[in-house]
DNA sequence: TGCTAATCGAGACGGTACGTCAAGTCTTAAG
DNA sequence: CTTAAGACTTGACGTACCGTCTCGATTAGCA
């Protein structure tokens, strides 16, 4: 069995370099907003130089992408027993998540992106959406606990819940804190809205 | 009684060269996006100086969102009879509206500006956001139907119908048609998902 | 007879804007220079819209030739009785005149114009070379005195003493005083430079 | 033992770059003039980024005077035995010189910036003045052949035909050659024009 | 120990667009 | 018809970054 990484000839690429470019890109994002932040700057910040940058990326979404990707984010699915109790817990990591500068950033760098770099668009989404597959659990045993009819599907509760965290927290980021407006959305689908939905 | 139009001396500004510019900057960016397209290219676009732009606004923001501002949206409210209808012409129409270049690139203008300068992510947003108030007395009409319950939060349902539509717009805009979505998202929303919601 | 002047219909020129026109230049001139001087500095200094200027002059040439044509010099030619003490009088007068920052900006003007606008050269040098007559005239009387040889050409003298003049005016300002140099200038001049030039 | 030239970091400039430069300064300044001739042209005329020249020159000014100061000129001191025959050469060799575009350039530029920046002045006029010291040979070896008096100042022989050179050069560029005008100068200067000039 | 080769920092390269300034022309209301 | 005011097109200014390209100096593995 040979070795899966060839040891190539020449001098090896800087360990350090890489991770003083992955956090001066973080920090200038979190500063300065991806149009504004140049490669330039990264690299004086970083110490390095402008070579050193566009010898491992083609471009500042590839980077961008790879600093994002290096943040490491632990989400313990949470199991309180209730539903109620499981999606507080959920609210509250993703609120803390998001209202941060490089949150905000990379929230305004997924949807700019969406539209015309959809791979991208999805490598962000990827990592600012870990949450998702807890949110999946949550909703799962929930169903099995009998809190939710057996016929939901439950992909689309999560389109309707987090599409509704991202419209309020966009374009009303002054009104009611997060956690309440959560907990109204999720009343209301429980209930629904029909005036003569109980199946009786 | 003097005149309310106090008219400034020297040269009025050029009509003329209003529209242009407004019209170069809506083609341009429907074209290029909002990034790629620069002040210059407007400029020749619009067969006009860049002090002629530099002279009406202080940054590409204001004049797109001038630009956008300029667009003539009229919708007629709906009425139909039932919600299903209603929500029915609402969805083509404003499918319609977002699913052309301009649209994307206006969707995505809003969220990337919203973090940064709220201001103008209002101002697009206005725009793009037209159709709330004909939604907002679509849903009200159902609910003097008895089509909804009456203590329902109507902004509420806005918030949950809209930010699903996005979410699902932005990030599987290959799936199923936005119709269908709109339409299993109304189901759910009416029925619930609570298995116990039986309100009394 | 009709008038020779034919009152034009409309609103006559105003004379008050052509003099701040020609002062304003003048003052410009001495303090920025002919480069450095802009038409727009001239009609706010002035209190004038620019349309004023443009109506009367089509260049800053014109317009700086004008100014300078409009200052009044008047000189005497002086009659001492003898060469050395007319020119000296001469030569306090030109002192004067070119040791002012307007003569400087006037014969930097008069040879910057020279070799591209002839026709502009000659009318900035007619108003600064004034004394020619004067010194002509001088020299004239000097020969028939008998203090200057009848055969030579009065003109060469004058190209002779104005060039050297100008020549250590403008290369070696910081020297000795000017009117040294024109004495020692004439004095060489007056007796030749040939070791044997006598006639015996 | 060090050495005395320490090489600098990062990429040396081009020499390729440095003589385009000068070539397209001299080029254009020989065609449009100091004036009229933009930075952004010599850039295009080089084939060379703006950032380039700016890179070297902080103005104008000093892209020109090093564009000039590049111009190798070799003057030798003629020396056939009289001074008229010296002088003939000398004369023929200054006319060759400025009878050129750039030479009438570079004569307007010398006297408008005189007064203003004497230290670039002083740059241009080293180059254009280079005959000076070949003049002052000439006079030298002439007074010691004994075509030239002993006590006269040489320097200021040559302020008056320099300065008279200029003169008659710039105002009367139609006039008779300027060969011709050098010979009567120079014999008027050994007969000396005053008419009871003997000396002794 | 020396050779080979990819890497490092630094920074110059040809470009594009920026936002500012002045040029000379034009269009208004007021005189 | 001129005036002051100011908008118009044009074009150069000097700056900031872009992504590419040299440099001399390291820094490994291979000979």
């Amino acid at each position: 069995m040979n070795q899966p990484v060839k040891s190539l000839p020449g001098r090896p690429r800087s360990a350090e370099a890489d991770q003083a470019i992955l956090q001066a890109t973080l920090d200038l994002l979190a500063e300065a907003g991806y149009q504004s932040m140049s490669i330039e700057a990264i690299a004086a910040r970083a110490g390095v130089g402008k070579t050193t940058i566009y010898r491992r990326y083609t471009s500042k979404e590839e980077l961008v992408a790879d600093a994002l990707g290096s943040l490491k984010q632990e989400l313990p699915i949470p199991d309180t027993g209730t539903l109620w109790g499981d999606i507080e817990i959920l609210t509250e990591h993703a609120t803390k998540t998001i209202l941060t500068p490089l949150g905000r950033q990379t929230l305004a760098l997924i949807i700019s992106t969406a539209s015309s770099n959809p791979q991208f668009a999805k490598v962000y989404w990827k990592k600012y959406m870990q949450p998702r597959s807890a949110f999946f659990a949550v909703l799962k045993r929930a169903q099995e606990r009998g809190e939710i009819k057996e016929n939901v599907d439950i992909e689309l509760i999560y389109d309707l819940m987090s599409g509704s965290f991202w419209h309020s927290f966009i374009f009303k980021p002054e009104s009611e804190p997060v956690a309440d407006h959560v907990r109204r959305v999720l009343s209301l689908l429980l209930e629904g809205i029909g005036a003569c939905s109980n199946p009786k």
